[in-house]
Parts: C-alpha cells; structure tokens; sequence
RNA sequence: GGCCCGUUCGUCUAGUGGUUAGGACUCCAGGUUUUCAUCCUGGCAACAGGAGUUCGAUUCUCCUACGGGCUACCA
C-alpha cells in the first residue's frame, strides 16, 4: 500500500530522557519525510537490556508528541525482535560470514590495554573439530562478523564520498555471549526490515557506516542511504552533554519555550533555508527542509540565540494557542477569570514576553495587587513624599470619570498635567508602581483600563498609605 | 596509538577564482515608544597557518595545527 520512496526513523534508545541532540535528529528525520511525503517511523532501541527503562521510554514519547513530531506506526522495540535477528545468525553461521569466537572479555581487554586496539582475530580461523571441542568444554562465545578484504565506499548525502578501508574495520561482535544481538546488527536488521530508504543520524555513526554497510552486504539487503548530521556542541566545543548543564526536552516544555520555537531553533543549528529567514513555522520548515543544506560543521547551542527565537514565535502566536500552553504548564493562571478578560492580557502582553513563563510573571499584577515596589522603580517613579500630593490629586481626578475607558483615563490624565504642568512621566511613573509594582509593562491607561475603576482606586490608595517606604 | 570527519565575526550562518566578505543572535551607541518590550539607525567583530596551482585565491590541491567522532560482549 506504501506509495511514498521515502521512509526514515528515529532509533532513541530508552537510557535516558530525550535530549537536544535527539531531537533535533529527531526533527530533521521528521523534516525530511515530511518533505518528501515519504513515513517518519520510531524505533525503540532497548537492546541493552540493563540500561534500558521504560519509564524512559515513556518519556522520550512524550516528548516528540510534545514537539509535535508524530510517527507512524508501527512503533517498533528491539527487545521484542530477538528471535528475528536469531534466524539471520544461522543463516550467517551456515555461510561462514560470522563466526564463533570463544576468548573471554578479560583477555580481550588486556590485549587492549597493551595496545592492541583491534581484535587480533584468534578465533577467526578455528577448525571445525576446534570449535566442537570448545563447544563441548562449555566455553562461553560470541559471534563475530568476518570481515572480508578490500574497502567499502559510500556516498554520504551530507558529508560527500567516504572510503574506509578494512583493514581498519574489526570482526566486530554482532551476539554477546549472552546471546543478545549487538547495536550495528540490530540496526541493520531493522532497517531493512522496515524498509528505510534513508537512514539520518549524528555524525558519531559515520564509521559505524561501513560496518553496517558489511553486514546488508553479509546478509543480501540493500544498502540505505545514509545522511550524517553534525553533533550539537556546548561552549566548550564538545559534544552537548548533561556535562554542560544541557537539560533535557522536557524542560524546555517548563520553562515555557513553545514547541515551535524549539524546534524552529534546532533546524537553524546545522540548516539554513537558503534564504534569510530565520523565523519558519512547523509548515514552513517542512516545506524548505532538505538535506543538502546541512552543515557539516558542529553547531554549538546557543540558549541566548533560543529565547530570541522563543520571542519572536510568542508574538506570532496565536492567542487561544498560548492561552492553552500557559494552562499546561500552570493550570491555575488565571483562574476565577473571564476567557475574555485573560485573552485581551494576552494580546497585550504576548509581544513583550519571550517565553510562556516570562509571560506569566510580567501578568501577575493583572489578578493581585503588588505585595511590593520595585526598589529601582521607587526612585525613578516615586523618590519623595511630594509624589504622594500630587497622587492624592491623580486619585480624584480617575475617580471623576465615570466610562471607565482607556481613552477617557488619557483624556482625563492629559488634562491635568496640562493644568499642572507636568510632563506625562511624572503622572504615569507613580500610577504605573501603584497598581503594578514597577515601571515596565504595557501601556499604562490600558492597563487601568483593564483593572477595572474599582481596583484601580484601591491599588492607589494602598501605594499612598505605604509609599513611600 | 590507528582510522574517519571538520575549520568564515564570540555564536548560528551566506557567499564567490576578482565582493567594501552579506545576514542573524549577543554586546555597545543613538532615535521612536510618557515606562518596558517592539521598531528604526549606526557600531564592534571572521575567511586557522604554510606551501602549491593561477594574472589573481576565502573559494581548488597538499601539508601542518587545532577541534570533534569512532576504535566496547553501549547505542
């Protein structure tokens, strides 16, 4: 029934939650199939049966679906493939491609640390009676891949050609000897058997290339294409890691990053458009994505760079869309309060704001008075019992107006300091503080506007008692 | 140790055998905004080094340096 070429996947594996270089692997994956209207598949590589946590799982799940990054099914776990990739072992057995190999980690490890890097092929050409006799000893073994002679060569769609010798390519274990199928193997198996066309991971696979390359060629599958993205890097230019503080998707969703900005973000880390645009939607991205403008240059996260992109989609948003985000991640705002009353806040404050928790903290005077003045605001808006006369005055003229409408409170406002005097600021600055705590913010008559007479009269009166401290 | 990959402003990047090497983020200085954010203007700031090819290399080739990755019975 697939009429689409193309089929990738994302191949986590549940050791821990989805980090930023996950996802943005993740993301170009997606990207790409998208594109190419082809299928982006997920698979659960749980192999290592001691590291693997399905609470892991659970969470890297969580989120993709977060990011927006839906997969088709069938969801595919390794851990319940053994038995397939069991059948591909005696068959490769049967044909001499892979063999027995009955030294003890140990051993292998000190040859190792004398220096001897690669495998020194001691089981590689054991006779059929030595094996038996091994056999019937009880000697624990693994199954080794033979490789042959000569070189592999592939056409990376990033990176260009890439010729690798065998000599440097190892019989690398492809059964442990607990009898549990190693990564290189596993991988193969999967993808051919999901049928990718394309495979697209970090650029640590890049010598694992050839290895995988043997083992389609060992087990008669067609060779992928494969595209190799460059790693995310921390400042100190090496691979992003908890090391560098780096914290996982899910804290992003936290600290109020919206998933397109994420995202958004990530593909600019090692892809252009070809354009200058910067700033792309989910659509806009899947419609320029393509391969061929990846770097191959690692990209180092740049979280200043993030929270501009962050800004730049939170005044794009749409207002029920972030009226939603903030309630998931704080179920509570604005509770008790008309949708009208919390959408018109949004509209005002979504332009300032770059993430979904700044925009929370910037609306808190919105639902309760200040319980405190900004100390730097006081001195700018409120340095002086004479502030207080002229508030006194300010109070009785809002009190006057009986529309409570932002362009009355101007009006009326505009008319006193006229009759005073006094430039804007010195009547602004000090309502400003009363009823928000400090001198930043929308505009101010809005905001009155907003609060209500009733409010607004009370916050004044609250500053004049207290103010100034 | 071996192999593979990479190298343009601090960071993300554009770019061409001849360009004042462009943009974005950050930072700084102005302007607009009665505040803040936005917005506008301006500024700082890069072709790792050395050979070679060439009339001419940031661009092509080689070497060096530096950085990264892999070299596991991890993935």
């Amino acid at each position: 029934m697939s009429h689409s070429s193309v089929s990738v996947r994302f191949a986590p594996s549940p050791t821990g939650e989805l980090h930023l270089g996950g996802a943005r692997t993740a993301l170009f994956n997606w990207l790409f199939a998208k594109n190419q209207g082809g299928q982006f598949f997920l698979r659960i590589e749980d192999t290592d049966l001691v590291r693997s946590k399905d609470e892991y799982t659970d969470q890297i799940l969580a989120a993709l679906k977060w990011l927006g990054l839906k997969w088709d099914e069938p969801l595919v776990y390794q851990s319940k493939r053994f038995d397939d990739y069991k059948v591909h072992i005696t068959n490769l057995l049967g044909t001499g491609q892979v063999y027995r190999c009955f030294c003890s980690k140990d051993d292998l490890q000190s040859a190792r640390d004398e220096g001897h890097y690669q495998y020194p092929g001691t089981c590689r050409n054991l006779t059929d009676e030595g094996v038996k006799q091994r056999l019937n000893q009880g000697i624990g073994f693994t199954y080794r891949i033979r490789i042959p002679d000569g070189e592999t060569h592939y056409e990376d769609l990033i990176y260009g050609p890439i010729t690798v010798n065998h000599g440097e390519v190892d019989d690398f274990i492809v059964v442990r000897s607990d009898g549990s199928p190693t990564y290189n193997f596993t991988a193969v198996i999967d993808d051919h058997d999901m049928n990718i066309t394309h495979v697209i991971r970090g650029e640590d696979h890049i010598s694992n290339t050839p290895k995988q390359i043997l083992l389609y060629q060992a087990l008669g599958f067609d060779v992928p294409t494969f595209a190799h993205l460059p790693m995310i890097l921390g400042h100190d230019k090496k691979r992003l890691s908890k090391r560098h503080g780096a914290p996982g998707v899910q804290s992003f969703q936290d600290e109020g990053y919206l998933p397109e900005s994420l995202n958004n973000y990530l593909a600019l880390l090692g892809w252009n458009p070809g354009t200058e645009e910067e700033i792309l939607s989910m659509d806009e991205l899947v419609q320029k994505f393509n391969l061929v403008q990846v770097q191959k240059k690692g990209a180092v996260w740049d979280e200043k760079k993030l929270h501009w992109v962050s800004g730049q989609h939170m005044m794009q948003a749409n207002t029920d869309f972030i009226l939603e985000s903030i309630r998931r991640i704080n179920p509570n705002w604005g509770k008790g309060s008309d949708i009208s009353y919390l959408i018109s806040i949004i509209e005002m404050l979504k332009q300032r704001a770059k993430s979904l928790t700044e925009f929370i903290a910037q609306s808190h005077y919105f639902f309760h008075a200040p319980e405190s003045y900004d100390t730097a605001g006081l001195k700018r808006g409120w340095p002086d019992k004479n502030v207080n006369n002229r508030v006194e005055d300010i109070q009785s003229v809002l009190n006057e107006i009986s529309i409570w409408r932002k362009e009355n409170i101007e009006k009326a406002l505009k008319v006193y300091a006229a009759a005073h005097e006094l430039g804007m600021g010195k009547i602004i600055m000090p309502i400003r503080l009363a009823v928000s705590g400090g001198l930043t913010g929308p505009n101010v008559f809005e905001i009155l506007d907003h609060l209500g007479k009733e409010d607004t009269i009370n916050r004044i009166e609250t500053a004049l008692n207290v103010l100034p401290s």
